[in-house]
DNA sequence: AAGCTGACAGCAG
DNA sequence: CCTGCTGCCAGCT
């Protein structure tokens, strides 16, 4: 994949970069801090290019607005952002992040601008 | 070059 | 309640 740096997605990868260990945020919720409200979906495709950055992108961080770990089909095993999120203490079944209330980080209330 | 495609989300019907 | 249309914008065909 070619360019990664452009600034949409250097934004992106700001914020997801602060998700603290053990917390997930939300596709929509990340678009809409970094002022691109509605843009939630280019937000995925900013997780599906971080593959290859350094630092890594904890994009195993970044699931959707019902806690469901949608992107776990783009990771190297499809087991792995499960894994990953478990290994942090998140409880999941089904896809489903089950206290997701819990430990929902939203950028905008935990960040100021 | 123009249109299609998403790891989404919100609102209308 | 659930299905579906629309906005969003970078990358790919």
């Amino acid at each position: 994949m070619g360019k990664v740096n452009t600034s949409f997605f250097r934004k992106v990868y700001i914020v997801v970069y602060q998700i603290p260990y053990g917390r997930v945020s939300t596709y929509g919720a990340i678009a809409h801090f970094i002022g691109t409200r509605g843009a939630a979906r280019m937000v995925g495709w900013a997780m599906n290019a971080s593959h290859n950055i350094v630092p890594q992108v904890p994009a195993h961080r970044v699931v959707n607005r019902l806690g469901l770990l949608s992107g776990r089909a783009h990771f190297s095993s499809p087991n792995l952002m499960q894994q990953l999120l478990e290994n942090e203490g998140i409880q999941i079944k089904d896809d489903k992040i089950l206290n997701f209330e819990q430990v929902f980080w939203d950028p905008s209330k935990e960040l100021k601008p």
